[in-house]
DNA sequence: AAGATAATGGTAACACTTAAAGAGCTTGCA
DNA sequence: TGCAAGCTCTTTAAGTGTTACCATTATCTT
């Protein structure tokens, strides 16, 4: 690795001199700017930013600490994080905390000491559940965090969270209300996490307010969902609409509807939750809520770096983003 | 942020004693340590990694370059090489380069300078057909690189690859010789990479073989894929068998084959390729060809650690990850 | 000749590690 | 008894690559 002391070497001038040249100071003339310049990339010389990192105290790199990134979701996050960061010149660290308390506190430990400017985290199952917030506390106290999507109320920083409630709640009464629907199911494989909780009491409002009956499955960790899917629509064969609130059931809802010979849309609507391949998966194309996992995690970035570029202490922020209803082919769309 | 400067004071030491004190070396006394130690606790000291790097010109941090996190072969293999990582106190820089050439160079630009100790990397599809390899072999002189999946033959580095030649073969054979198809329709929409190049001729030769006709439909970024696939399955009623090579094709044809009134898996197999979410988007359960992402990220990360672990320099291996045909629903399995 | 201006140099600091030196003991042996 | 040798514990010093700040030198103005 080439240095700034080697180059100074080269050039028979000093250390600083090479440094500021390289930045361009209007101290240094122009023709020992010249020279320094074609040297330095003559020898392919580039600043080590571990050095830079510890004299300016900015490692212009940023945490993401997510729970996975095989969930479609935030992997869609995390690519709208990257695209923002990069477009800042920003790096980022990516820890997957595995939905366990204690792998996530270890990342920011780690994190914090020094590596990173600021983080960007969807909190762990266990870490929501336990409602363990001091590492979040402690880091907080130095360094920037935002929160998206699985967030906790009791710390203070920004947030960027998704309108599951309203979002449900308007998918609900659409089949209610545009589709004439009555005997609506929703289907969830995530009843214990916040966000799960808030759609689930999106639905029931809309159920309530049409004075339907309320039917809710719950699928949370089984071996053969589809399979319970099934039985249920075979014990239940007057449901005209099904919606389910993650990524998967969806689509497992929609085949299993084809196996009791229904139609769809014609004799059941199925709603969904959007992932990167659901328009490919499923036939007809599912509708779906779109979470917009691309803006969360551009909005999310966009909020650290603001946080991170201002000077005086910024008041936390907490950004809603809207979902999107995209009605394909498994609603009537009247 | 304690520094150790600022612990020493406290306790009146030099600041050498406090970090000899701190990593227990055998030249402080147990007082000493003990008094140290104590503080250190109290005060929640981490010693500040960027220094820590700076000094020994270790990062403990590994680059890991990317092509996408939205195509679940990726994520999975992430995920391994996280996983890894971590086992090992290491931590991981993630870096998309979407596909991009000029990205996939920036990436290894910044990193190279210090922030890493090795890389694992994907080439992006850009990088593949151009045949850049300059950025890997200036990196490479100082810096391990582990290459997996999309591998570029001439650059002298250690390589994970998947047998993706013999994959498709012996899928492509079982088809024929257990199922005894003699119609095999192979999808493609990544004709233009090199695993997909090998997956064609590991097809191509199981058809020779038997001495049955080749046909090949090629999707590359069709805007209705599905539609292709079922205007070619309308005008070839006489196909039996289905084979894809991604992990999306299988599952569309999977349901266009409902739709053109054939029977899976009686009337036509079909194998895809396998993806943390194909068991439950598909009816039934669909076959696939594991591509065991998360094996190869494993690998990958542990042929690079064994590489920054050895202070000689070690050979570049290349280690084939074998792939595991899984024969669900959509197969005979007679 | 004094002061302004331009160009460059030197030093310290960032937080840490490590080799080498030093201080204060106890031993051992003539 | 005296003192070199050895031991344990601690400090000093040098170094990692960079930047910020202050100092120095040379040249030019008036």
């Amino acid at each position: 690795m080439v240095t700034l002391k080697e180059l100074a070497k080269l050039l028979n001038v000093s250390v600083s001199t090479v440094s500021k040249a390289l930045s361009d100071s209007s101290e240094i003339g122009e023709n020992t700017k010249r020279r320094v310049t074609e040297l330095a990339n003559e020898l392919n010389y580039k600043p080590n930013r571990i050095a830079q990192q510890l004299k300016t105290s900015k490692t212009k790199v940023v945490g993401v600490v997510v729970p996975s990134l095989m969930n479609p979701f935030f992997a869609e996050v995390v690519h709208g994080i990257e695209t923002t960061l990069e477009n800042h010149n920003y790096d980022m660290m990516v820890c997957i905390s595995n939905e366990s308390l204690e792998k996530e506190q270890r990342s920011f430990d780690l994190l914090s000491t020094g590596s990173v400017d600021g983080f960007i985290v969807a909190v762990a199952r266990e870490t929501q559940t336990n409602h363990s917030i001091k590492h979040f506390e402690n880091v907080g106290r130095t360094t920037p965090i935002v929160m998206f999507d699985r967030v906790l109320n009791d710390v203070a920083c920004s947030k960027v969270v998704v309108d599951d409630f309203e979002t449900v709640y308007q998918a609900t009464k659409y089949l209610i209300e545009e589709e004439n629907r009555k005997h609506l199911l929703l289907i969830s494989n995530i009843e214990e996490l916040s966000v799960g909780k808030q759609r689930i009491k999106g639905y029931a409002k809309a159920i309530e307010e049409a004075n339907l009956k309320s039917s809710v499955l719950k699928l949370d960790d089984e071996i053969n969902p589809d399979e319970l899917i099934l039985e249920h629509l075979k014990k239940n064969l007057n449901i005209d609409a099904i919606i389910s609130i993650d990524h998967i059931t969806g689509i497992m809802a929609l085949n299993m509807v084809k196996k009791i010979d229904k139609k769809v849309p014609d004799d059941i609507s199925v709603i969904g939750f959007d992932y990167v391949d659901s328009k490919f998966v499923s036939s007809p194309k599912i509708s779906v809520v779109n979470q917009k996992g691309f803006k969360i995690g551009e909005t999310s970035a966009k909020l650290l770096l603001d946080e991170l570029n201002s000077k005086s202490r910024v008041k936390h922020k907490t950004i809603m983003v809207k979902s999107l209803l995209s009605l394909n082919g498994t609603t009537q769309n009247k």
